[in-house]
DNA sequence: CACTAAACGAGACGGTACGTCCCGTCTTGAA
DNA sequence: TTCAAGACGGGACGTACCGTCTCGTTTAGTG
């Protein structure tokens, strides 16, 4: 078969994700991802000396990685800070949404998942929040905003509306233009720095300009 | 043992809380669960028939309910906006870090967490925003700030903030009080309105007045 | 199913018997004999929690006890020295034959078999001289022979005939009874004490009266 | 190392035959042999296409081989029936008590070596009445002791106390004299042929004279 | 002296069985 | 009846070997 030539290791990856978005995270056994991946049991424990949990573990860190890759893929040529959050808004809600083994654990695994938030959100926000810093740096901000709470800010907006977009429908490019303009932007940028040309929102805005 | 009295269903529920206190989520068994509460193994099953995953589910519905209520007690008496999200702020993050059970998990079950967000954060930021929604209508906002965009906004960054407080002590009052005041309310509330004796923030903000 | 109220313990150790008896001791499963008892399993480590191991030991004290029993049960009405070794090495010879187990693991676990003689001969002998002590007690010995010695002499050749008979047909009565008149009580009871109207044997015998 | 040089075969039964002793028949491994042969497992499944069956058949032949011809090196200048008798109880004792192997099996593998006995004790009874038969042909023997009879005798009373020798010590020359002269050729040799000045026995006999 | 062929070390792999743990069902006996 | 106690079937886990196979790397042996 022409997988046999592939990696075992990415092989097993594969089918580990392959049975989580079908089973869900908690029904998910070794050895079905063995199987899915066409490789023994044994194997498995081979390549995840940890067994189950490291190769639950591996799987999700796998996916993260490879959206976080995409995601770069997508923004890497954005050259202006709206082009950037409208993009990665859109790009990040869309995969957010398709993401099978998401959708699957999110019916399956009811309660398992309020917390990590902690942890984990910490390191995102940063991340997050780092990336955009270049960008607001090129713009001529309002007076008194300071670029990393800025910054900040734009992240923790950004990551709670990929998560709940509430009344936005974040795929539908006119729309997410809109909210970046009149909600994310509004109160930092100099009005009319950018993408002055663009008409008015009738919607209301979060923060005053 | 004077707990013998209690409602077998309670006793099983803080049993099963405390074994997921100390071992965690995926290790917890039905058995330790009812050992721990006093209780049969099968008298475990006639309270809850779905077995361990009903259990564990009514474990996390239990002390999230738990959680809303104290933080309701908290916040109801609070008179002004800036109370609120004070108060609400240290409370929750302090319920979020002392809460032993999310430690336990957060060390316990890396990876099972980062889902999850979709479904239920939805819900979590419009409870907020609708409790947020009444104290903002007392206010005068700045011109063009819509009160429902502005408690939508407050809900996400306050959620946010408690899960990833960043560089702000959220137990530390005076702190607290300034990440509400510049960070928070700025953009949305007329300067001076409340609270306006107080000193200001040698801080940057992150949404212009 | 009528079998389902005899003592589980016993239902296991006649599927592993008959599992031994088909595959040999070696190639017999955990999973075969428990499948054998219709027992899973799990119970079969319940009731043997050595295991594997425990589980065959077991079936080899039990198939043991079961031949002295039976043998004991063919013996104790006997009312000469004669009659008992004659029927003694008559039926042992035969349950040794036509025993199933024996004969499967005879074939199939060549060179595994050769010592285990040391510990166990030791009590074998012992205990089969114990046992025929008594009834030579009860005869005129030739002059000079010792009744221990002699009961340990005949242990010896009676074991030693049962498990390699030679030429000799224990299942065949004439030859036996000749046997024991010519070559095994020969030199130790008194000429015509018992049995003397049997005709003289044809064969040479092995010491001399 | 200086035994690099040496047949692998060679090298690896020893190695196994090492791991035996150590550790019993059962909880030898392959690996195990192997390594404390100095070699790869692959080389051993090269000498042993059976895999550890043939391995541990090989060593248990291997050790038996060596058991027969050491035997026949110390047998075969005896000049007399007595010497043999001695000389070979003496030395099948102390190679049975010494040998590492069966004292390791013996305990570690109880009841997996009650059987064997009817083949295998069938050849061996036969070899060794075969070779004492020639021994006893020089003999002047008793009135109506026939030859084969009596070294079918002496043969199946050499195994027994070899096995399980009793209350005699076969190590000690002066009591395996004794046993030879009072117990086994006694009722065989006409009285005083051979050895007659010997000291007469304080013990009784099994069989008259 | 290079070159081939055999033996070997190393190690990945599929597979089988082991012994353990837990789940969910069921029965029994005592309060 | 309700519950504690516990046996049981079932199933997954993680471990340990087995036997097979494929790689490179010696190590001779031969042209």
């Amino acid at each position: 078969m022409g997988q046999a030539d592939r990696p075992a290791r990415e092989r097993i990856l594969e089918g580990a994700y392959a049975c989580v978005a079908r089973r869900g995270l908690a029904k998910t056994t070794v050895e079905d991802a063995a199987r899915q991946a066409g490789v023994s049991r044994a194997t498995v424990y081979r390549h995840f000396p940890g067994g189950r949990e490291e190769l639950i573990d591996a799987v999700v860190l796998w996916q993260f990685l490879r959206f976080f890759t995409r995601l770069y893929e997508e923004l890497h040529h954005a050259r202006s800070l709206h082009q950037v959050l409208e993009r990665g808004l859109t790009f990040a809600r869309r995969s957010l949404r398709q993401h099978e083994v998401l959708q699957r654990v999110l019916v399956t695994e009811p309660g398992v998942l309020l917390p990590k938030l902690t942890t984990e959100m910490e390191r995102v926000v940063a991340m997050v929040a780092g990336f955009l810093t270049p960008y607001l740096a090129r713009y001529a901000l309002r007076d008194g905003v300071d670029v990393h709470e800025a910054s900040d800010y734009l992240a923790r907006m950004t990551l709670s509306l990929i998560c709940a977009p509430g009344s936005w429908d974040l795929e539908d490019p006119e729309q997410t233009a809109e909210l970046v303009r009149s909600q994310l932007l509004a109160g930092i940028v100099r009005a009319g720095a950018v993408d002055g040309s663009r008409p008015r929102s009738t919607r209301g805005t979060a923060v005053a300009r």
